[in-house]
DNA sequence: ATAGGGTTAG
C-alpha cells in the first residue's frame, strides 16, 4: 500500500513479472511464413478488422518482421485486440516484452485486465506507474476503481480514491461515475451517495449507477425514490437505468409504473428489459402477468425461458416450472446450468427423493459447466428431498468446494435435527475456507433446532473473535430463536434489547414463534407491535397472535387481530400438507374430505388416535381455534392436516415403508405430539418436512428432542 | 481508449 516504500514497490514488481511470466504461452507466433511484408498504412486497419485470434496472430506475425512491433502505437492497438479476444496472456507478453514506460500503454494493459476480469493485475501495474512517477490520468481510474470494486478492497478503493483528488480527476464524470459504482460494490451506498451529490456533472449513467448501487444494497426505496427524481428532471432513462431500478421494485403498482415507463420509452422491445420485467412482476406476487409478458415475446431466448421458470420456483409452482422446462426441451431450445439450477431449486420445493434421483442423473450426463454450483444445488435438493445421505455422497465427491458447499451440507445436518454433525463438519470446514455470514446462520439454527445452547453460545462469539464477523440481525433472530424454544424468553428478550441495531422482523418473528409455543402474550404483544410495522404484509404474524390469544381464551382480543388483518386485506395462507403416494401427489387442508378414500381415511384416524391415547397421547388444546367445549376441541385437532396425511399414507404403503409428509407451515405442536405417539405405536418411521425443518419420527422420539 | 446491464447454488 506504501507507494513510497521502495522495497515494497520491488517485491510487487516481482510479483507483477511473475504473473506476468504466468500468462507467456511461447509458441503462439510459429504461423506459416507471411507472403506479403505488411505495409504501416494497412497495418492498423487490419489488426481492428481482425475477428479472430487466428487472424490475428499472422497479422501480428508480419509486423515483427517489418519491426512495427517496436512501434508503441501499434503495439497498444495489439494488446487493445488481444484483449478483445479474451487473451490476456498475448497482451500481456506484448506489455512485459515492450520496455516502456508510457502512460497510454499502462492505460491500455490495465484496461485489458479488467475486461477480462482479472482484477488484481491492474493494482500492482497501477503500483509500477506510480514507482516510475508516470502521472495517471482520467483514462487510468475508471478501470482502476472498477477492479477495485470487484476485489471488495475498501482500504484499496479509499487509497486510490485519494490519488483521485490529489491528481484532480474527482470532477471527471467519468472517473465519478466509476467511484460511485465502486463504493456500491464495497456496500456503502452512503459514499456512492456522497460521490453522486458532490458531482459537477452528471450523465444518465451517474444516474443508474447510483440506483444501481441502492438495488445492490437492498435499499430499495432510495432507488425507486431516486428514479422518480430523476424523472422529474426529464432526463431520459437508458435501458440500464430500467434494469437498475428493477430489483427494487416490490409493489404491484410500483411495478405498473415502470411498466409505463419503459414503455413511453419504447424499451419494451428490448430482450433484457422484458426479462427484467418478468422477473420484477413474479417478485410482486404476480407470475401471471409475468408468463403473458413472455407469452407475447415471439423470439424468446434461453435466458427468457430461464428467468420464466426462475419466476415459477420461486412462486412455489414448481409444477408449472417443470412443465416449462418439459417444453423447453420439446421446443429444442438450448439450456444451460442457470437453467439446471432454477429447475433444481423449483424441484427443492416439493422435493420428492425420486425427482432429485432423476435430475441428479441428468446433470451427470449433461457435464456442464458451474459444476460446483449445480453440485450444491443437488446437495440442497437431496436435503430437502429428504436424504441427507445422498447430500453426503456428492458434498465427498466433489473436487471443490467453497463456502456455499461447506455451508449447505452444514445447514442439512441442523434442518433434520443433526446438530452434532453439523458442528463437526463446522470444525472440519475451518481448515479449509473461511466462513461468512450465512455458514453462521447455517451452524446457529442447526444448534437451534438441536436444543445445543452452549454450543450455539460459543459460536455466537467465535463469530467475532475467531473471524472478524459482525453478528447481524439473522444471527440474533437464530439466537433469539434457540432461547426462546428452551422457554427462556425473557433471555431472549434482553437479547433483542442488547441487539446494537434495529432489530428485523426475522427478530421478532423468532421470539412471536417461541410466544406461541410457551404461551406468553406480554411478549408477544410486544414482538407483534414492531411486526405489524415492519413486516405488515405477513398475515402469519396476525395469526399467530391472534392464536396466542386464543389459546388463552382472550377471544376479544384474538378477533380485534383478525379484524385488523381483514382490514389490511391479507389473508392467512391457508395451512396444507402434502404427500406423495406410489409417484402421485396427494394434498390435504384441514378437515379435508377431497380425497377418495376420505371415509377409510376418518374410520383409520378414529382407530388410531383412540390407539395412541391409550399409549399416553394427551390433546394439547392450546392448538386448538376456537372457544368451545373439551371435547369438541380434541376433535377439531384430529382434522388437522397433518394427521389426516399420515393416516392416508399408513393406508396406502406397504406395512414397513417410512411416511414422509410435507406441511407449508410450521408443523403444529399437538401434530407433533400426536405423530410421536402415532410412530410407536404403528412401529413407523415418519419423516415429517415443515417451513423450516425434518422431524424425523422413530420409536416415540423425534430427532428434534423437545425443540419442536 | 474511459463509467452503468437480463436468468445463476447456501
Amino acid at each position: 500500500m506504501n507507494f513510497n516504500n521502495k522495497k515494497s514497490v520491488l517485491n510487487l514488481q516481482r510479483s507483477l513479472l511473475l504473473r506476468i511470466h504466468h500468462h507467456r504461452q511461447y509458441h503462439f507466433l510459429t504461423t506459416p511464413k507471411q507472403q506479403k511484408p505488411i505495409q504501416p498504412w494497412t497495418c492498423i486497419s487490419l489488426i481492428k478488422q481482425s475477428t479472430s485470434l487466428n487472424t490475428l496472430k499472422p497479422i501480428h506475425a508480419s509486423m515483427i518482421r517489418t519491426h512495427l512491433h517496436l512501434n508503441l502505437f501499434f503495439i497498444t492497438n495489439l494488446i487493445t485486440q488481444y484483449s478483445s479476444f479474451g487473451s490476456v496472456s498475448h497482451a500481456c507478453l506484448l506489455f512485459s516484452t515492450f520496455q516502456s514506460h508510457d502512460l497510454f500503454l499502462y492505460n491500455v494493459m490495465i484496461q485489458c485486465f479488467t475486461a477480462n476480469a482479472v482484477y488484481d493485475n491492474p493494482i500492482f501495474l497501477y503500483r509500477q506507474m506510480r514507482e516510475f512517477d508516470i502521472k495517471p490520468d482520467n483514462y487510468t481510474y475508471p478501470f482502476l476503481l472498477k477492479a477495485c470494486g470487484h476485489l471488495r478492497d475498501i482500504g484499496l478503493g479509499k487509497v486510490i480514491h485519494k490519488d483521485v483528488i490529489v491528481f484532480g480527476y474527482e470532477s471527471d464524470v467519468f472517473v465519478g461515475n466509476s467511484l460511485v459504482t465502486m463504493y456500491g460494490k464495497f456496500e456503502l451506498a452512503e459514499f456512492s451517495r456522497q460521490m453522486f451529490d458532490e458531482m459537477l456533472e452528471r450523465s444518465i449513467v451517474s444516474w443508474s449507477g447510483m440506483i444501481g448501487a441502492y438495488a445492490q444494497n437492498g435499499l430499495y426505496k432510495q432507488g425507486l425514490l431516486l428514479f422518480g427524481r430523476m424523472l422529474d428532471e426529464r432526463i431520459l432513462p437508458s435501458k440500464v437505468a430500467i434494469l437498475n431500478v428493477i430489483p427494487c421494485v416490490r409493489r404491484e403498482n410500483e411495478a405498473d409504473e415502470i411498466k409505463k415507463v419503459v414503455v413511453d420509452n419504447g424499451l419494451d422491445i428490448d430482450q433484457s428489459v422484458q426479462n427484467a420485467m418478468i422477473g420484477m412482476y413474479s417478485r410482486c406476487g404476480r407470475v401471471d402477468i409475468a408468463r403473458r409478458i413472455f407469452d407475447r415475446i415471439i423470439d424468446k431466448d434461453m435466458v427468457l425461458w430461464s428467468s420464466m421458470i426462475e419466476a415459477y420456483a420461486q412462486a412455489e409452482m414448481y409444477i408449472e416450472a417443470l412443465e416449462l422446462f418439459k417444453q423447453m426441451k420439446l421446443q429444442r431450445i438450448q439450456f444451460d446450468f442457470v437453467t439446471i439450477l432454477s429447475v433444481v431449486r423449483a424441484c427443492s420445493v416439493l422435493a420428492s427423493f425420486r425427482q432429485a434421483r432423476f435430475l441428479h442423473g441428468y446433470v451427470i450426463r449433461s457435464l456442464y459447466e458451474c459444476e460446483l454450483m449445480l453440485d450444491t444445488a443437488l446437495i440442497d435438493l437431496y436435503v430437502k428431498s429428504g436424504s441427507l445421505e445422498y447430500a453426503r455422497k456428492i458434498f465427498d465427491n466433489m473436487s471443490d468446494r467453497n463456502v456455499v458447499s461447506w455451508s449447505t451440507m452444514i445447514s442439512g445436518y441442523g434442518m433434520h435435527g443433526r446438530g452434532i454433525e453439523a458442528l463437526n463438519l463446522f470444525d472440519r470446514m475451518k481448515g479449509f475456507v473461511h466462513p461468512d455470514h450465512i455458514t453462521f446462520v447455517s451452524v446457529l439454527s442447526a444448534c437451534s433446532h438441536s436444543g445445543l445452547m452452549d454450543e450455539g453460545w460459543r459460536c455466537f462469539s467465535s463469530m467475532t473473535r475467531e473471524f472478524g464477523l459482525t453478528p447481524r440481525s439473522e444471527h440474533y433472530a437464530c439466537m433469539v430463536d434457540l432461547l426462546g424454544r428452551a422457554g427462556r424468553l425473557k433471555e431472549a428478550m434482553e437479547l433483542i434489547k442488547k441487539m446494537p441495531m434495529k432489530p428485523d422482523s426475522g427478530v421478532w418473528g423468532s421470539l412471536l414463534g417461541a410466544c406461541r409455543i410457551h404461551s406468553n402474550v406480554k411478549f408477544a404483544e410486544l414482538a407483534a407491535k414492531s411486526l405489524f410495522e415492519l413486516d405488515a404484509e405477513n398475515p402469519g404474524r396476525y395469526v399467530l397472535l391472534s392464536n396466542i390469544y386464543m389459546s388463552l381464551g382472550e377471544r376479544e382480543e384474538a378477533d380485534l387481530i383478525r379484524g385488523l388483518m381483514k382490514h389490511r386485506k391479507l389473508r392467512k395462507t391457508a395451512g396444507h400438507t402434502v404427500i406423495e403416494v406410489k409417484n402421485k401427489i396427494y394434498t390435504f387442508v384441514v378437515g379435508d374430505r377431497s380425497n377418495p378414500q376420505t371415509e377409510l381415511i376418518y374410520e383409520e384416524l378414529e382407530k388410531l388416535m383412540d390407539r395412541i391415547r391409550k399409549a399416553g397421547y394427551v390433546p394439547d388444546t392450546n392448538f386448538t381455534l376456537h372457544d368451545v367445549e373439551e371435547e369438541i376441541k380434541d376433535k377439531m385437532l384430529y382434522l388437522h392436516s397433518e394427521k389426516l396425511a399420515i393416516v392416508f399414507g399408513l393406508l396406502n404403503s406397504g406395512p414397513t415403508g417410512v411416511i414422509r409428509i410435507m406441511k407449508n407451515l410450521r408443523v403444529c405442536g399437538d401434530c407433533h405430539t400426536a405423530t410421536k405417539f402415532i410412530s410407536k405405536v404403528t412401529n413407523r418411521e415418519i419423516v415429517v418436512r415443515d417451513a423450516h425443518r425434518f422431524h424425523h419420527f422413530k420409536e416415540g422420539v423425534c430427532s428434534c428432542g423437545d425443540y419442536w
